[in-house]
DNA sequence: GGCGTTTTTGAATCGCTGA
DNA sequence: ATCAGCGATTCAAAAACGC
């Protein structure tokens, strides 16, 4: 591997970038290796399925654009001294696996250039990327992907409930990870479930900091010594979260780094599609089994409380059309004290001002803009009800 | 300014590294001015002072290893499109100042550089930095902390009880902002007062996730016409947090962006030396005064826990953090004639004995124990309030 | 003055569609 | 590509207001 002079004080950022070298030397090294499809395949892609390898060789395999999500839960190559231990002498199961390893920062950004790469190429424009990571690699992640031409919509705090202390007391608790949610461009326009996750958080908008306890109990999987099966086996609640609020039923999901298949576990329940990608074959029969004992998701089971902007448009002039409001009648605001007249081409004038229901209740009140379907009633049984009443009456009929 | 080439899919880290390019060219054309020197000096450092210049500029004019610890809360170069409206069709007040307006990747990654290694260099061998920033900045800032050759040491998350929603359903909530916490070196002995934080924290470990309320109320300092004097205004409570943890009384911490002066305003009130540059001269008056107003803590009022002790039930360290309670304000009881003295971190004392309010509450009754809650009072408009009532006001905030 | 209600405001990368 | 029109969208805390 091409790497920069060593020894210099600066790592990474002196004289060649990572992202170039990368494009230089090491991606066009690897053997592209043909690969048994045994699954669904839809429109080219193997869905539902996990497949084997190194994660960039694979992705490369992919069509371009053409997956809706990643989520990627990258090594976070931890710099661990020696064995840590708990006041009462026992030790603590650190994670020093050999692919959490990957050397020091200049190694780690050449491995993180070449993967976000790769996701970025498979990746709709329209679609969005989910990364997860601590201090020790979210930072260099986060700058990767706004160098690239990601746009980062929210970094969102994994606050732990119950995190492991800090045994030494020598640091605050590390009680939180990082996730960063992006778009493939500034101009992206991504699935945002807005009104699911405000349902999700007791009817006021969700929070970047989540509060999530970490996996553990039954979910957690063990190997038959009841050992864990793997070291940082992310709870469903967290994908749960994610897949919820940043995707749609049939949409498909790509995970690079599938370890025991969370994600692929919460995509199936919740109606979507997976595309799980895993170097470790032990990891892969694990996440194997786990998928086979679920059950999808059914549709009415994974319907989310729609934005409006998801409805379908109706013009105030369907009202008259319909008879639920005649030409001549008198809208009211709230209060009662301002008012317009419909005319019969649905448009409504005030005085001397005549547009549409949001151009005349905009005028009315001097604001710059106005919702004219909640700013404008009509009096029905003597009490002011707002005209998006007819509108869902409307809407009713039209999917019955 | 020479930066890399314009137009190249990935910025910043292509070619020449804003690194190399800043300690190439841009450094040495500035001039070094001299200033006057109007306050105490100590071993060549101008101690407690307001410095006006750009922050680079001064910090070169500082003797190399010499302060204890930065807080530095540099522009976030936010990226901001049109206006932006509430539902209610009020006007968001955006910071749109134009020192926040650095510029592209480039010229903030060249910034960040230039005020980082120089933040470098003064700072002693066992000196530690906290910076903060958002998603629009933090990353970056991270990353080269760590190619400078900073120790990251942890990552907090404010979280903020009280932050502005969303208008447009389009995101979740900016609900936090990130510190980092690192050493200038791996192997750094840094300060951190674990017990003072663990008191702070009702007995349990301080996470690195802190519950605080934005700069609002009394503290927000308004200019004449009653408008926010600064647009990011830090709570005192945040700083509390950091400069009690990781600083001892009498060292000397440097804040480059100093604004209004919250790292002095907390500095001074727990008997640390403070440095500021600001480059305003708005700002600095502001400062001034605020400065001035206050008194600085004195020894016994500003000692923190220095060994294990029983938990309390409560953190009444809290009430300290949010300025409810001051250090050195006296706490009564019903009848005002036994008192004790409140200190920084959330313990207390009267005369010989020290601990927290329970402790001490039933130390001088001669009881076996004591509801330090309902037995302290403070005098708040000539009355006697039991401390009780200022933890529901805790309460309320913390639960948000 | 006191208490209940209304208004104001805070580091914000804050829309979609069709002519 | 640009522009205009539709029409969707806010939480907590403190200050200001009203009775």
């Amino acid at each position: 591997m091409i790497l920069p002079e060593p020894g210099s004080r600066c790592r990474g950022r002196c004289g060649e970038s990572a992202l170039t070298i990368w494009k230089a030397a090491s991606i066009h090294q690897w053997r592209i290796s043909r690969r048994k499809k045994d699954g669904t395949v839809s429109n080219g892609l193997p869905i539902d399925q996990i497949l084997h390898g190194n994660c960039v060789e694979i992705m490369r395999s992919l069509p371009e654009g053409s997956v809706d999500l990643i989520f990627a839960d990258p090594p976070y190559n931890l710099q661990l001294g020696g064995d840590l231990h708990r006041p009462d002498n026992s030790k603590v199961d650190a994670v020093d696996d050999a692919w959490d390893q990957i050397g020091d920062f200049d190694d780690y950004d050449l491995f993180s250039c070449g993967w976000l790469e790769e996701a970025r190429r498979v990746l709709k424009d329209d679609g969005a990327i989910w990364t997860i990571g601590s201090y020790h690699n979210i930072f260099r992640v986060g700058t990767f992907l706004q160098d690239m031409g990601f746009w980062i919509l929210n970094d969102v705090i994994w606050r732990k409930s119950n995190p492991m202390p800090n045994f030494r007391g020598t640091r605050f608790t590390n009680a939180h990870e990082t996730l960063i949610w992006a778009a493939k461009h500034k101009d992206s326009k991504v699935t945002f479930n807005y009104q699911a996750m405000k349902a999700l958080n007791d009817g006021v908008q969700m929070r970047s900091d989540w509060t999530l306890p970490i996996c553990g109990g039954g979910e957690r999987l063990k190997d038959s010594d009841g050992r864990k099966a793997h070291p940082t086996q992310k709870p469903e609640s967290l994908l749960h979260r994610v897949i919820l609020a940043t995707s749609d039923p049939g949409q498909v999901i790509l995970d690079p780094f599938f370890g025991t298949g969370t994600t692929g576990a919460v995509a199936k329940k919740l109606g979507r599609h997976f595309i799980g990608i895993e170097a470790d074959e032990g990891y892969i029969e694990v996440a194997r089994q786990r998928l086979a004992a679920i059950e999808p998701g059914k549709a009415d089971a994974i319907a989310v409380t729609q934005s409006k902007r998801a409805l379908p448009r109706i013009p105030f002039g369907a009202l008259v059309e319909a008879g639920l409001i005649k030409p001549g009648d008198t809208l009211y605001c709230a209060q009662g004290r301002r008012t317009a007249r419909v005319r019969a081409d649905g448009s409504v004038s005030s005085g001397a001002e005549a547009g549409s229901i949001h151009q005349v209740g905009a005028r009315v009140q001097s604001a710059p803009s106005c919702n004219g379907w909640t700013f404008w009633h009509v009096r029905r049984h003597g009490n002011l009800v707002p005209i998006d009443v007819l509108r869902t009456k409307i809407r009713a009929e039209m999917d019955a």
